[in-house]
DNA sequence: TTGTGAAGTCGAGCAACACTCAGGTTACTT
DNA sequence: AAGTAACCTGAGTGTTGCTCGACTTCACAA
């Protein structure tokens, strides 16, 4: 029998996990300075490693721009929950929703530049990961009658995701971002309550 | 001096006119079979025509994607537009918005696999022709006080714009359409008029 | 320490693709 | 009918994503 098939799986080899961390930094790196189109042996070089590694660690293109949307978001994410475990006032929500916003325009040239080739960095999934942080705002601001009680979760994210979409891809002004979210969270907040 | 100067040029000729019809049709036909990586050459094939024949009228390939998204949105357009000179009442501007999103919707697929190849076809693009049309439904609805008087056209696109997109991405059902409308109507109408 | 095998790396090479261009063809003008 | 410019053709060029068999390195055990 095997000593110890704990996760049943050997663990990944130092090397490979140094070289995988280096091209997913090369990536976003080139990536950014010379947009999506770039040549996987410009990472390549820059990590300095072989193409071959590239293709064995990310199989396919797609799969490496993804990766980096992937990185990309987890800083957002993680950010962004952080937020929400500080805060604690009803307002919390439209603040959350302000700095979703903000984050993807901070980031907006290499998301642009990723959408070249077709590689949709979603704002929907990000905020699908952070779901569970979205329904403790939520039903926050429910209980502080800051929200029309039939909102469900979905429906917020479904909405605040598409008005960031758009923010990113427009590039909106902070002021004009501002006013989106003024006008959705009037259509958002209960009647007779302004 | 030049016989007929008027224009300055000369008129396309009649084959090339045609040609550019043919490639045209061929290619959403293929992009839709195929996606949007399909080669230029089974374009040109289908088309009829030699390749050379097809980077003479749209000089790269997103020159072609785009064309196409072009057209389609044209269609929309023209069909949104006749809609916007029937109408007279004062919720024609939530039909017309409603219209949008579902016309967005059922080109869903050829979006997406244009959306594959980094083509986006926005929808703020084709509203933006609309601009006109956009202008005359919301001017009628703030007579009838049936949206606040502050909200501009340009909002009222880019937050219809907005939540078009995501439909489109997401493939909102009707129900969730209509209750995405809801909620944003809600937010554009006056205080108080609930 | 040293042997062993699997996981990882390497990079020349292949196939597919976007795009070019020199030469032949066609549609308009006079 | 003749001239000419616009147009079409399609083999060819350069680039890129990706493969694969030979080689190297790591992790672990004896």
């Amino acid at each position: 029998m095997a000593p110890a098939d704990r996760e049943s799986e050997r663990p990944v080899r130092a090397d490979a996990r140094r070289n995988r961390a280096r091209i997913l930094e090369a990536a976003e790196a080139v990536f950014a300075e010379q947009g999506a189109s770039a040549a996987t042996d410009a990472v390549a070089e820059r990590a300095g490693v072989a193409i071959g590694t590239v293709f064995r660690h990310f199989p396919t293109k797609p799969d490496l721009l993804r990766a980096v949307v992937m990185s990309l978001q987890d800083r957002i994410v993680a950010e962004a929950d952080a937020m929400v475990r500080d805060q604690d006032a009803v307002t919390a929500l439209f603040e959350f929703c302000s700095l979703i916003m903000s984050a993807g325009v901070t980031h907006r040239d290499v998301f642009e530049r990723l959408a070249e080739t077709g590689v949709q960095a979603r704002v929907s999934d990000a905020l699908a990961r952070l779901r569970s942080a979205v329904d403790v705002l939520l039903e926050r601001a429910r209980d502080g009658r800051a929200v029309r009680a039939d909102l469900s979760t979905d429906e917020l994210i479904a909405l605040l995701a598409a008005v960031c979409q758009e923010a990113i891809a427009d590039d909106w002004s902070e002021e004009f971002r501002r006013r989106a979210l003024d006008l959705l969270f009037d259509g958002i907040r209960p009647p007779g309550s302004r």
